[in-house]
DNA sequence: AAAGAAGTTGCAATCGATTGCAATATTTAA
DNA sequence: TTAAATATTGCAATCGATTGCAACTTCTTT
């Protein structure tokens, strides 16, 4: 069915057909109802392609999810394409994988399905390649990137202030009387760097030596990952009483291995996990958490789009304040 | 960038330009590296928009993804879309809300951008509306479903076999010596219809009466919900020994209420989910689960798609079984 | 009743690719 | 050397919409 067919039926011209399904005036009252029905009766959808063709215009935006295993990145996307599908636009989600390469493809499949913005979540875009890439290939459109940001001027970002997050967790571990801390980081990306910054920061403003500043890099981010790190950690560093973990999950299994060390969570040893997720009111006791507004920020990136979209103008960087909930575990 | 603007510099025509962009035979080897460095020298993407247009056929692939909080269903979206991506298709993930309406106007939609194949992720499209919107809208490309069926020529579907899923649960159940066994079911879709049934049948197998077979329906899909719902059958049926949840997330909140009521998991009361998601391993004790296929779903209609895509037959229904993964609450 | 304004209508060009076909160039075979 | 076979090339149509423009109605207004 094309809009040919329905002109020819309805003994009009494709600009009148035209003109009525997209509501424009020009078209008598008698055939644009005759055209209504016909529509109707055949069940018209306007081939997109066409329609993008001639008036350049996509109507589609495109989510770029580096990480699928953090929820709220999931969660972020599904939110923002449901906004955007309540404003007539459809996301065209890719899945990047973990290598640059993959990154860089990704974009380039963006740019040549003419999307009208661009959604970058995760901060592993946060490097020269992908700034590269995006003044190839999406040079003209709107990029939001969730926690992360790009010096271009099409690139508008939301980020926590991790670093000043963990600093107050280092603080807040601090206040309950503990000082030997330990820090687990998962893949080193620019957000975990930031954390692990903050980390370093804080334990130096409490005059903590660096060398007694425990961090572990590179921990598994799941349940194992954190079991098994811990164990490590309780045999190193046998007086460690305070404990953060860049992941709620990998503290999910730290706190699991220091029960089953025989010792006890909090009084023994205080856990604080990030990302304030589901998980912390599963693991028991419920883990105390920094919320880095991971969610807010995929709702509020939604916003800006739908701005942009219509015109209205937004800041670039939006700097979003963390907040540690904290619950049984400190 | 396009083509004429190519053929120009060349000084060939958007014949073999074109030509030499896909590979096709028809271009001499001097004409083709002359063109090949003018595309790579201006980053030259083809318009996917006028290439769609004129093959009809767009390389993308719709995902309804009717429930974001289900993890499973989400990885499993990811996994497909990235599968695809290998295999040079892009996505459409739609996240589709609620209501069948929804559902309907997520369908037309992947009609008028012309996908190849949808793929619909949730037994919530197994029903009337969505069968019509189907033959409506996408009568001539096959469709892919996860653990739901509909009775079209073009429809695929993998299920599991939830309703003798369940009842091995029951019988589990049974076998350790429980008889008052109570289910919670959350919202009433198909598939927890077919969960229901299976723990009906079970219990009647076991000889025991319907009106002894405690069925909570609509239970609400979270810890919190989990936890209601436990506090309700504890006062409601004292003597219960035995619990089977539709969800893990839910047995999580009902393992914290009994804990909480002073009686332990799973000397007083036995406990399973449903998923065998990454929450069996987060709550103590680690929770027994029914493994109902979902990712292994997923991983398994990305397979199809690509051989239905590429030319390959495949059956039209695939029945997977389940399995108990049994943990430390029974 | 005539002139002007306002509303309808359809022709034809356009977007940026692909592709069948005819024309031309090159290679091979006799 | 020439005819036949093969390879290269570009013209022009095509996909299905949108839209500016000119032609034509119909309705006001004086």
């Amino acid at each position: 069915m094309t809009v040919y067919d329905i002109a020819r039926e309805a003994g009009v011209s494709v600009s009148s057909v035209s003109r009525a399904i997209n509501n424009k005036p020009g078209v008598s009252k008698e055939n644009r109802e005759k055209i209504r029905l016909l529509l109707q009766k055949y069940h018209y959808q306007p081939n997109e392609a066409a329609r993008e063709l001639v008036t350049s215009s996509s109507k589609m935006v495109g989510i770029l999810v580096a990480d699928v295993r953090i929820q709220h990145h999931i969660e972020g996307a599904y939110h923002i394409a449901h906004e955007l599908a309540n404003h007539g636009y459809c996301s065209l989600i890719l899945n990047t994988g973990r290598t640059e390469q993959e990154h860089e493809d990704a974009i380039q499949t963006l740019g040549r399905r003419n999307v009208e913005a661009a959604v970058l979540m995760g901060s592993v875009f946060e490097s020269q390649t992908i700034q590269a890439a995006v003044l190839h290939y999406l040079p003209n459109i709107p990029i939001f990137m969730l926690n992360g940001f790009l010096d271009l001027p099409n690139v508008y970002g939301v980020l926590s202030d991790e670093k000043s997050g963990v600093e107050d967790c280092v603080q807040l571990l601090a206040r309950k009387g503990r000082r030997s801390i330990a820090f687990f980081v998962d893949d080193p990306t620019p957000s975990s760097l930031r954390k692990t910054q903050g980390f370093q920061s804080g334990m130096s403003a409490l005059g903590v030596q660096a060398e007694d500043a425990w961090l572990y890099r590179q921990v598994e981010g799941s349940v194992q990952g954190g079991y098994e790190a811990t164990r490590r950690l309780l045999a190193e560093h046998p007086g460690v009483n305070g404990l953060i973990c860049s992941l709620d999950i990998i503290a999910c299994g730290a706190i699991q291995a220091i029960h089953a060390a025989g010792k006890r969570v909090p009084e023994d040893i205080a856990v604080i996990g990030i990302d304030n997720s589901i998980y912390t009111e599963i693991c028991v006791p419920h883990l105390t958490s920094l919320d880095n507004m991971i969610f807010d920020s995929g709702v509020m990136i939604a916003h800006k789009l739908v701005d942009c979209l219509e015109g209205r103008d937004s800041n670039q960087k939006t700097l979003l304040f963390t907040r540690i909930h904290e619950r049984d575990t400190t």
